[in-house]
DNA sequence: CTAGCCGTCAGGAAAACCCTGACATTTGCG
DNA sequence: CGCAAATGTCAGGGTTTTCCTGACGGCTAG
């Protein structure tokens, strides 16, 4: 079927999830100067976020990662469970691979840093509104580093971590070794050792330094 | 200039620096909403910020303390020398008391985090173009307990750290080997272990949970 | 019942870390 | 001026921790 010759001006309805207000209402401003774009609402958290989804049905949701309440990545999953027809669009200040691989499996429709250009907010808009995926030139390079690699076996689910994974990470990402952490686990070394890598391989973390950044991006560390 | 009777219609002129072009838009987008505010100038990092705050002698600039190129702190710094009629209102998402103390050290007019609703914003910049001190609620509780404890270790002139030493911690305490910060500094491993050695014997820490903590308290590990 | 994840752990090699010096500059102070 | 203290730089050597490779029983779902 052919195109329509005049592509009818749908208005592009649009969510806008930041827990920022100054920020939110600046790429509210910046959004709306495109006379196809129209805001429908607007959540500083997750959870008002999802039930605005809810209610309108927005085409793109343009959702800030780092959340109070919930995880970016579980809003955007749930963003795909209850409202399977919004696109989402990242928009973040993260640059981490782990991010990325997660909110991609998830099914995201665009990644952009907020470090970007403002031109690249509204070519983000237009790419996902069209269907299509927009990633960060930023990021762009890591997407194929992690599309392809991982996991001959994670076939059925993600990367979810169980309960001991997360507790010797985050007491690892706190500054705690291994022994340290097993200790107040009350395991053997060699168990929270296991542990810890078994995380970070789920994550695709290779070093400290990445785990560390991304227990900052977690709020593991607010204390 | 003769005074005239009504409130001054002296617009406000304004320097905006932040590092997400996207967000800085926003800023823009919102502050300029007030016919008494005009922007004059727009920075991505500290160095052009800088120039321009010395080119254009703002009122007041709005400084975002994470920047690529040099630490907010250190802006706010070479501000209050170059350009001592600048007001500096610090925007930031980061709630530490080390970078609310540091600043208010150096002068700054004013502190609000993005976290805060919009219409704090033109209150902000009203209270400081009027030559107030403006804190953000959040942090305001913070404020009291800063100004008046002063370091009581330091009062033999004890608790200072080195440049090195500094350098080394952050690093470590983001999660770098000494073998990684060494490479990082371009200096011996064995350097780096004893700089790290003397600044935590220093600061009178034994693990790395201490330091880790001290780090976070410090605003290290943002950014 | 077979496969995979989970919690638990070992052994041995490799890497990082801590402790003890060491030495040359720089800097404050009597 | 000269000396002590602080700083930047590094090495040797023993101790810890981490990393890599398995392993084993319990549970759950296909």
């Amino acid at each position: 079927m052919t195109t329509t010759l005049l592509t009818k001006p749908r208005v592009v309805r649009i969510l806008l999830i930041d827990d920022h207000p100054i920020v939110l209402a600046g790429v509210k401003a910046l959004v709306m100067t495109d006379p196809n774009v129209e805001v429908v609402g607007e959540a500083f958290d997750g959870r008002s976020g999802l039930r605005l989804a809810a209610e309108f049905a927005p085409d793109i949701v343009v959702l800030d990662i780092s959340l109070p309440d919930l995880n970016g990545v579980k809003v955007a999953e749930r963003l795909r469970a209850e409202c399977p027809n919004c696109k989402i669009l990242a928009l973040t200040v993260h640059e981490d691979r782990g991010y990325l691989r997660q909110l991609l499996e998830v099914g995201i429709s665009g990644y952009l840093l907020k470090r970007s250009a403002t031109t690249e907010l509204s070519r983000a808009i237009a790419a996902v509104a069209a269907g299509g995926l927009y990633l960060d030139p930023a990021v762009a390079g890591m997407a194929v580093e992690v599309s392809a690699p991982r996991l001959p076996e994670s076939t059925t689910g993600r990367a979810e971590l169980s309960q001991r994974e997360v507790e010797v990470l985050k007491l690892a990402a706190s500054g705690h070794s291994n022994k340290s952490a097993a200790a107040i686990l009350g395991i053997g070394v060699k168990s929270a050792e296991t542990y810890k890598a078994r995380a970070m391989e789920k994550l695709g973390f290779r070093t400290r330094v990445e785990l560390v950044r991304f227990a900052v991006s977690e709020g593991w560390l607010k204390n």
